[in-house]
DNA sequence: AACGTTCTTGACCGAATGGTCAAGTGCTCG
DNA sequence: CGAGCACTTGACCATTCGGTCAAGAACGTT
């Protein structure tokens, strides 16, 4: 278990992390092991329980902190638009475009949200990640631009339609990722406008 | 391994499956031992060898009979609906109310999704589900009542926001599910019928 | 009753796995 | 230079896992 981080230290830590996601992207958590994961980077077992625990708390930080990543991005994306469903709209955006940066954190969401064990994180990035798009909706709202209806649920109902477009035509299917991100916006944009 | 099923055979598999699939969806796949499923049946281990060839078979077949299950359900409550707008609206209402019947199998479908080698059955479910949506959905295009759109995708979206929907509201918060089932009807139905 | 088939038992096996630790290396700063 | 802390090593441990198999019980058919 890590106390103080010396620069050289944070850089170890980093890697360690970005390349256990690639191993359990690719094969999975559990079959991923940590002899696997240190072996790979040429470093003795010893120094990934220097910088974490266990292997749970490895993934649950490496959910942690690329949650806070695709939020840096969205956020950024949004900018400072005064209109609210083009908020929704940019951000429907760059949500897609970080994902297909950074794929393999898809996989990780998917498989950490079906082990109880790490619900915990997974709530709370998820918590955060629907209060800022019902913010926004909430917003469309009072000034009339959507129809009055639950935004937390209309929240759920884009992130839903945007991940499972996603999944299936950008990384199963390989299709350019202009006409999905088209249909996403469309899809939802009409959803929660209502005719 | 099996050759042929007397009565008293199909139900020893049966209720391996059962049983199996809620300890699965409940402590996770890979957690989850074959001496887990068989103790707690009170039977030995080589029952377990006598009806699947591994646990690996043992959880695709899972997938793909509880998938069976689940269209048969879409089927008969669409029954002989004309409209083809209002057979998406059935089908997603009798999909939610399996969900609510079935949860375990929710949890199940999401595990696999992140696991490589689960992919060959989900990709079957899938298409599947996504064609017999997608059938729908292009008949309503001609019939002039949503705009003309990619029907698989708008398929893809359907299923995306009412799984969300689905988990957040339903299994996770408890919530009663005749107004998620309402949220996710109006959402897809305004997304794929377009302003 | 006797025979073949279906089904069940549970000890056993080799191969991991997550995690520990005593010992050592190398960096930094006084 | 030398002390102290940050980091690294890798053999080792207890445990567990998926899967096998020789032996036998239960069943159905004649």
């Amino acid at each position: 278990m890590r106390r103080k981080l010396t620069q050289r230290g944070k850089d170890r830590r980093r890697q360690l992390m970005e390349h256990a996601a690639e191993l359990f992207a690719e094969r999975g958590y559990h079959p991923t092991s940590v002899s696997d994961i240190v072996e790979s980077l040429r470093v003795g077992k010893g120094v990934f329980y220097w910088y974490f625990s266990s292997k749970e708390e490895l993934l649950s930080e490496i959910l942690r902190e690329s949650h806070q990543d695709l939020r840096r991005r969205q956020q950024q994306a949004i900018g400072d638009e005064p209109n609210p469903v083009l908020r929704i709209e940019l951000g429907i955006r760059a949500t897609i475009e970080w994902f297909l940066e950074h794929r393999k954190y898809f996989t990780l969401f998917q498989f950490a949200a079906s082990d109880e064990r790490f619900a915990p994180v997974l709530r709370r990035n998820h918590d955060v990640a629907i209060a800022d798009a019902a913010r926004h909706i909430k917003e469309a709202i009072v000034d009339g631009l959507v129809a009055d209806q639950n935004p937390e649920m209309l929240a759920e109902a884009i992130v839903g339609a945007c991940n499972q477009l996603t999944r299936t035509y950008v990384f199963d299917r390989h299709e350019p990722v202009e006409r999905t991100t088209e249909a996403a916006v469309s899809f939802c944009l009409h959803g929660i406008v209502g005719k």
